[in-house]
DNA sequence: CATGAATGAGCTTTCATTCAT
DNA sequence: GATGAATGAAAGCTCATTCAT
């Protein structure tokens, strides 16, 4: 797991000190709760892979809970928020001759980190059902996103477009879940790399109509 | 629970004979598996609710992973596979004046069914990432689905969309799957009714365009 | 198991009345207490193989304790006792050559019932180290065997030996017990048939020589 | 069990480290084995009986079957050999006058150490008949054993013997088992101390006699 | 601090026994 | 009588958590 980028973020936060030894807990339950799921998952197994005393896990978070609601904070704090706004400043001051090249383009970005994510996402799909404390820390996360901004300059781009704000971020959210969730959580035996490429691209045609306006439509 | 319809069908599968004991069990099991989790869910916890001896939740389920996989394999029988097919003969024969008057008929009669499932996806969704069985189980029933069809009908309902059959199903599969992964699985509380059905219909003007072939739009 | 002969002896005891669904039990349950240990048998496995209801197990026998104390007192009272006392008449009539002669007659006979009584004598051996009624029941039988006429009789052949009676009976025990027990109940696998008979004449070579007294030694 | 010299000879094997804990666990586990049998003693009664956490007895043993497989193995290596072996050396290198006072003191030897080690014997004795793998455990054990050694002696104490080594080794066995066998495992109320001394005595005197070649005897 | 042996509550599962049918 | 579903105590075993070293 040493190549994703998202446990860099992760652990060095710079808010929070944390030692050698508990990043080597951290990468290690990250890694297990992902593939086995929390429940499944000992903490004899987190320190044996971790390659620490099992004691050493209790040090900084005093429960198992603790651990994953640790994790899952930070995976909501440095990858998930900026999973969705990286680069979007960049986006929206460039120019797009088309709705389809902004979303392309924005497609792609998300593409690439959500498919890195992969194992922060399966973490956070168990728990979310189980958890509201953690519902509740990703509503109010929701909140800080430009979503806004990214809807605006969907109308703008091209004609305006006839749906509003709200409903342009519901339509985006509502695609890129659906994509990746099924793609990426679900079942990733099924779509190989080449297909999720591909099929995104039709997603993105698909969409890139969808938002056209009626008048748009008759030109 | 009693009021689900769902429960009955799974638990009057003519194909099996089950004593009204054990369809206590499978009652009490469904409803905390999809309110706690499977993991997080103990058989003694699970007898309780059922009002029954411990010992008696091994009797038809020789181990507690055969009453979670005899649930599933049930979910996919008789609720999954018909709510995706349910009233799809009728819809095909129906003639729709448009791709969207047919979108909203199809999504409405969905959106119903999978409200009223929610627990038993929360069961799957939960399971899926970390059960191949499962998945296989799922993916040999998706075969059956009658996809096809209603990618045809949606081709043949006005003009011809330039999207292919598979291209269809996709996208419908991405957009239902989105639209109600977040709001009945993930957040239930931030979706109320009456915002669903208006999400909905949306979302349906959305597709509606969004299939329209270039030449449609061009009229 | 059909064709073991003590079988029918156990079943057919004139004064108890056993019905033929009981028998199917006590033959169910000598196998399989043999063949396991009574410990390491279920009363479900019983009543499967003697193709009956649990329930009628408990019938005869209210506790699976029961059930083995009437299989071993049923053993030592129709098996074990004719085991050691059958024949013996005959031997005791019949005028041997030598106490060579009598001894391979006396051991020949006891070969083949104690080969055939093995899972018999698996189930005592199991159990009288930890049930002391049945060492108490043993003891009392034991009594009434006609050790001492044995004993009068390999004296009287040939030239009297000097030991006591007491002394004849104890070796004689001492090296059938051994020959058997090593044999037959722990070693089964590694005395082939043909290697019993061959080392049972050794045995009885070297018992006819031991029971020598000083004075026909010296003839 | 505190006086017994073989736990000593168990617990302190080198080639393995044991904490004082699992001490007490093996030595609750050697005794309530050989009293109640293993399949009737529980992991509970264990720990009990040790003075330690239920959870204690799984650390070193996995599971019960590991428990008592351990206890066999190291009653094998650490007493069954050096029970039948002890002494032995001392024995063939001193001379005897016949045959006789050889047996006595090779009997006399073995006595003490299977008396003291009845408990070992029953736990032995009781999983023999159940379990292969002690069976192959043993069987390869008594390769090693100086059986020969022990034949040859006795051939070339006084007269040649005319029983050939196997059958000598086989005579002793079976003399030797049958001995203890029931007077130790199976009946050891019946046969009190003293008893014992004098029907060893006994049963020397009719071996040494039934080794006699038929030479000796005419001489 | 770090360790990992020790803990014991609690888990899944088994099984002798009961009893309504 | 015969049945086998139902029972629940008790079994083997796991695991988050503690704490002496």
């Amino acid at each position: 797991m040493e190549e994703y980028k998202w446990l860099n973020n992760i652990l060095n936060d710079d808010t929070e000190k944390i030692t050698d030894k508990q990043k080597l807990i951290i990468r290690a339950a990250i890694e297990l709760f992902s593939k086995q799921g929390y429940a499944a998952t000992s903490t004899r197994e987190i320190a044996q892979k971790a390659g620490v005393a099992e004691g050493s896990v209790f040090k900084l978070f005093p429960t198992k809970k603790d651990l994953i609601l640790w994790i899952i904070k930070h995976i909501i704090k440095t990858s998930l928020f900026p999973l969705i706004s990286s680069g979007i400043n960049e986006l929206m001051e460039k120019p797009f001759n088309s709705r389809e090249d902004f979303l392309n383009a924005f497609f792609e970005n998300r593409l690439e980190l959500i498919q890195e994510g992969a194992p922060l996402f399966k973490i956070l799909i168990q728990e979310i059902p189980f958890q509201p404390e953690i519902r509740a820390m990703l509503l109010e996360q929701f909140k800080k996103l430009p979503l806004d901004i990214i809807a605006k300059k969907l109308i703008t781009t091209e004609i305006n477009s006839d749906f509003n704000e709200i409903d342009i971020i519901n339509i985006i959210i509502t695609c890129l879940t659906g994509f990746f969730f099924s793609r990426i959580i679900m079942f990733p035996e099924i779509f190989p790399e080449n297909r999720i490429k591909n099929d995104a691209a039709v997603l993105v045609r698909f969409m890139s109509r969808g938002f056209k306006s009626e008048k748009e439509q008759n030109l």
